[in-house]
DNA sequence: GCAGCCTGTGAAGATCCTGTGACCGCGGCG
DNA sequence: CGCCGCGGTCACAGGATCTTCACAGGCTGC
């Protein structure tokens, strides 16, 4: 299993990449104060040494990494989820800050800044939790039921043929198969997978979750993976199908509407349900 | 438990706390079209009001709330942590801005301010909080009797066994569970699990609390969860059943769905109620 | 013991949510 | 240039869930 992840906090790490020395020395300074342990970046360091570094914080000059800022930013928000973000700039338009926010930035702040307002944002952004959660599930590979998720090869297998997803399903498929077996919800999802804000109403989700379920039962009938809590999200898990003798039935969901006061006692113990 | 804020929900509501008429209407407008429900408010609104509110969101202007903001803002982010909190002032130092986020607000804009930004930053706000939420989300347990409420599967369990609770079923038995012990009035428990106000002579909560009692009583038998005070409202407490030696089961208001019709058995005694 | 309000039940609709299949635009490839 | 795989959007249909009602039985207060 991936998962999660550092969880342990030792001294809340900062990494600052900023161009303006004067600056990043009164804010390593104050920083020191503080009691935090910080790492000045001088460029565009790839996103697999920032996961490496299991910061606690990340504050970055769009400026100083240059013509590739938006692609850095959206691949950092998409590989690091859980890693406060807060970006500094110099001059910076409307259009711009709405954009690196829906990206995943958590705060944006125009220079020029009080050092000591940059961190107490820093600290609001990362306040209630100090997980450096990486969801760099990136090189591992996840085994449920039959099937086996592979990060290496952007695909999953089940009894060792390849399942054929697409970069998208392969992609849905991973970050619910990382999340534990925890519900996630629609905007979680989207969120992470998709790496920017779900617009109200997107189906998105559904239609890949459709296009998943159908690949994963023509590859493994006799699991079900993705299971569904109405009103809420989904939750991905592997379940046997419990089959009563009758005949069809891939439909899974079906069986017990609830109160329900004749059937009862078929299934031995709870199956696929979950919720809905 | 963390509390009950905006357990995970329907869309997505925030709150408007704003003087400026033009602003606020250029928002609300821009909210609608986002396809989130708003409320605006016009001044400092009780916090067990905005307990009530189950809000996704709250915006507010210190300078609407008076004198008092900032024992205000204190008093807001102690009694919910979990509440995503803009403030949105006009003019503003560095250090009241500094105080603010210290506080525990999650973001401080200063006006002029482009809506949209504004609308950026909340999300941005909701996006880190909803991250967090879901990591710490496995500590949110609570146990009661046999059963066990876990808000990162939006489901109870019992044995093990899902209870197949549906989304308002679990989050009436979330809000009660975690209401310690209390019994807690309908127009109450309304208000925090719809969000809005009760209407009068609405029985949804009576009727959820029977589904809930009829699923709870199929997984756990031998336990009382939900107890009737008559004429006040409802509360949660895990009480073994008591078992009259002979004959009869306890009379127990809630004694049972199945077998229905026939028993009647004079109720000894009402082991339910308590105080009333 | 009686009248009157309060709560427990069942069931019928009204609503909202998810599963589907079809359709479109894009970009790579032969 | 046409074909094809992939992502993404739509509208519709089937269900699951939520509300609302009407009725019956159980408390309370007198």
């Amino acid at each position: 299993m991936t998962d999660v992840s550092n969880g342990a906090a030792q001294r809340a790490r900062i990494a600052v990449s900023d161009g303006d020395t004067g600056f990043v020395q009164v804010l390593t300074k104050r920083l020191d104060r503080l009691g935090w342990e910080h790492v000045v970046l001088t460029g565009a360091v790839p996103v697999e040494r920032l996961v490496a570094m299991r910061l606690g914080a990340f504050v970055v000059d769009l400026a100083l990494i240059g013509p590739d800022a938006w692609s850095y930013l959206e691949k950092v928000c998409r590989e690091l989820p859980a890693l406060p973000l807060v970006v500094c700039t110099g001059q910076s338009t409307v259009a711009q800050r709405v954009r690196g926010l829906r990206l995943g930035a958590d705060d944006w702040v125009t220079k020029p800044c009080h050092p000591e307002e940059l961190i107490a944002r820093v600290e609001a952004v990362g306040r209630r939790r100090r997980l450096a959660a990486s969801v760099a599930a990136a090189a591992d590979t996840v085994v449920a039921g039959e099937i086996e998720i592979r990060a290496d090869q952007f695909q999953a297998f089940a009894d060792g043929r390849s399942i054929d997803l697409t970069r998208r399903e392969f992609e849905l498929i991973q970050m619910l198969a990382a999340a534990g077996g925890r519900v996630l919800e629609r905007e979680e999802i989207y969120q992470r997978v998709w790496g920017y804000a779900m617009a109200h109403g997107d189906r998105s989700v559904d239609v890949f979750v459709r296009k998943l379920r159908t690949k994963l039962q023509r590859a493994s009938p006799k699991w079900t993976y993705i299971h569904t809590h109405f009103g809420v999200g989904y939750r991905f898990a592997a379940e046997p199908v419990v089959e009563v003798a009758s005949r069809e039935a891939s439909g899974a969901r079906s069986s017990d509407p609830g109160p329900a006061p004749a059937r009862r006692a078929a299934p031995a113990r709870k199956p696929v349900r979950a919720c809905a």
